[in-house]
Formats: structure tokens, sequence, C-alpha cells
DNA sequence: TCCTCGACGATCAGAATGCGCATGGAATAA
DNA sequence: TTATTCCATGCGCATTCTGATCGTCGAGGA
């Protein structure tokens, strides 16, 4: 999962990215509206993470030229005053959720994993699919019940096939999510890892769609 | 399916043309305008993704010489973002879709499947032949409601013909929206695919039409 | 109506291609 | 150091293509 962080804050920004990658995701920070909105705009997120206080561009109109251009993204807003008033505005605006500053990093992770979980259509925090499991809260996998011990990347792999399980997902797609903003797409490293996960979870887990990409659900052989 | 790209920026050509290519179209890319129109002019294309910042002939020229000359496929405007007035122009000189830069790939392809479904007189996303189902969305078929595996070519040329239903499709007319610009005409490729295609969906999916070509609904023989 | 012949399409098997897989080792992070 | 990630290489196999052969349809003549 990848996530754009729009904050100005010289160290509440460098500090979130940081934790956030510690979680799992992949994350690219921008600094102001300007750029941010740009990132927005070419790059495929899973979720944003906007501050309405920056400087140049305000965080509502960066949110209203993203929606205007028909991004979809999930955007959680943060504010630092009080801000009823821009609770409201934002949430009119096209935000999602809706977190005050100050706050707890923990309540940040668990609304942005809610929203993640919303965009795609899940319901539940456990993602299924056959014998594997994953639960998206305690960052566990198990097969059959039984824990597994996954890396980084095959964990965040592995988390956006379940998160888009049935849609044949394309090697690039896969890079864009698993990976942030600057990282060669000329690697076969995407292969490396899906191979790993194989290994761990048994072969028929991920199936290949040649020249397209891999899937989750099996494509053959259900019945009635 | 195949598509023609007009797009001048280094970057950006070849990675729509690589993104597109792996959802399955057969594309061309050209980067000016004058190999593009002419590109345009002599070769068939089931849609086309046209930059109106070119150098030497504008993308709106070329637009218009189209469709003077007749051309009659969906053409998706490529602009700068400001470009409101851009759009106006665009739309006025026969573009059938609009989308300023930047933009996600996600949505290019979105649209452009959308386009090729409008220009072929279908309304949903799925194209159904008698038990014969295939989701333009997911890229998946069915035969009875039971998943079958096809090909990479097998699902082009499968697709083309439900894109064109009732209609009857040259042999000719397969080979220039199956492959891109280069490949030599002469072979029974598609003779091959027709094969292995009524092997998996059973033989009386696709007529054939002696002298002619391939059609999906019989044009003659209804009974009653 | 039947037969013959020619042309076109269908099918098959082998060859060639290219994609995806696996592996080991280098680079990097912890 | 150890674990993880990344990269490069060679290999195997599914897919695609080619060429040859077989089958079939239809026209024309008797």
């Amino acid at each position: 999962m990848r996530i754009l962080i729009v904050e100005d804050e010289p160290t509440l920004g460098p500090q979130l990215k940081n934790t956030l990658e510690q979680n799992g995701y992949a994350v690219d920070l921008s600094t102001d509206g300007e750029d941010g909105h740009f990132l927005g705009a070419t790059e495929d997120y899973d979720a944003v993470v906007l501050d309405l206080g920056l400087p140049e561009i305000d965080g509502l109109t960066v949110l209203g030229m993203w929606r205007k251009e028909g991004r979809t993204f999930p955007v959680l807003v943060l504010t630092a005053r009080d801000g009823w008033s821009d609770k409201v505005a934002g949430l009119d605006g096209g935000a999602d959720d809706y977190l005050a500053k100050p706050f707890q990093t923990e309540e940040l992770i668990a609304r942005l994993r809610a929203l993640i979980r919303r965009a795609s259509g899940n319901s539940s925090s456990e993602l299924i699919a056959g014998p594997v499991r994953l639960d998206t809260r305690s960052g566990r996998v198990t097969l059959d019940g039984e824990p597994v011990k996954l890396t980084a990347q095959e964990y965040k792999l592995l988390s956006y096939l379940l998160h888009h399980k049935g849609k044949v997902v394309s090697r690039t797609e896969l890079i864009e999510h698993i990976y942030d903003q600057d990282f060669d797409r000329d690697s076969n490293t995407i292969e490396v890892f899906v191979t790993r996960i194989r290994k761990k979870l048994g072969s028929d887990v991920i199936t290949t769609i040649r020249g397209l990409g891999y899937s989750l659900d099996e494509p053959v052989g259900q019945r009635g």
C-alpha cells in the first residue's frame, strides 16, 4: 500500500513517513501544496494524509482540485486548530476522514487502515484467500491457522493482492503500490517475491496470468 | 484492439505504450504530428490517444485532418493542465474524450475501454455471445458460467469478434487489429487461433463465412 | 443428380520465441 | 554479524508461429 503525506511541518512530516514505513507502507512525503497536488495527480496512491494548513496552496484547495480531476483515493485530513468548521469544510470538500492535531500516531494508522480497507471494498480487517489469512491490524499472516513469518516486502505484496482479490494485477501496478516514488522499474524483484511467497504459502495461492500479471482468485476450477 | 498513441514526450510515450500493451492492446506509438497523422490515415485503429502539444503539426490540426478525411475512430485528447480552452476546442474539433495531464494511467485505461465499448455500440463492460461471456474489466471469460482460461492472443481475437458481433470480420481485419504495425500478413495464425478458441468454447461459437472471414452471430439462418 | 476438380479453411506437429522462475551472490539495512 | 532486498544469469516451459497435410465446400460439366 502506497501513501502520500502532504505536511509542511519539518518534524512531523518525516516522523510520520518513518512511522508509516515501519508499518509496512510505501510513503511519499510532500511539503507543499503544489508539489503535493502534482504527486497526487500523477502517481497512484492507496490513501493520502493531507494537512489543511499548508503554505502556498491551501490543503482544501488541493483536495478540491483532486476531486475535480476525478481522483478517488481516500483522503484523511489533518488540521491544527480546534477547527470544528474546518472539519465540516473538509468533509464537504471530499475528505473521507478527519483527525485533529495533536493526535497519536496509533490512531492515525488505525484510521488509515480503515480507509484503505473500505476503499478496496473489504469489510473486515482480516483478508482471506483459501488457507491464507492476513490480519491488517496485527500484520500477522497465517496458513491453515499456523503463523507464517513474512518479510516486509513479501507482506506488502501479499497485502496488495489480497486487497484486490479477483482482479488481475499487473507487475507495473504492483511496483507502483509497493515502492515509493523513485524506484527502477526494470527489474524482476516482483517475480522474486512472488516466488518467495509461494514457497512459504504454497504455490497455488498466487496465480500467474501470463503476459498480464498476477491474481489471487483461481481463474479456473469452480464447480456448480 | 489496436491503439495509436501520438505523444512526443520521450518518457511518457513509451511508458504508455508499455502499459497499454500489458493490458492486452496492440499499440503503435508516434512521436510527431506528421507521422501520427499518416498512421491514423492509413492504418485501422480502434482508438487514438492524441497529445495536443506536439511539435511540427498541432494535435488539433491532426485531429481535424482525420475527421475531414472521414476517420471515425474515437480519439482521446491529452492536454496540459490549465488548458480549459483546449478542452473546449478539442471536443469541438471532434475529440471523443478528454484527459488533463498529469493523469493516472488507470484512468486512461478505463476511459479508453469506455470509448472502444461505446464506439462498438456496446453499453455494458460485459460482452455476451450465446453461452460465452467476456468481462472487459477483469479480462475474464466464462462458458456457461464456468471460467475458461484463454491465452493472450486468443483473448484478443475473441474480444475483437465480440466487439463486432454480427458483423463479418475478415482475416485481414483481424490481423490488423490484433497485431501492431509490423507483422507478416501472410500466415495462417488467425486460423490457428480460431481453432484453439473453438476447442475451448465449442465449435459453434465462431461461424466461418467462406471467402469472407468469421462472424459471431450467424447473420443468416435464424428460425421463426 | 452425381462426379471431379480447385480453392479455401482446419488441423496438426515441430520450431522458435519470449516470459516467468529459480538461484546465487552483491548490496544494503538492521 | 545477520537478515533482507535487489540484481544478473541461465533454464524451462507455455505460447506463438510456421509449414505441411488433410478435409470440405462449391462450381461446373456430364
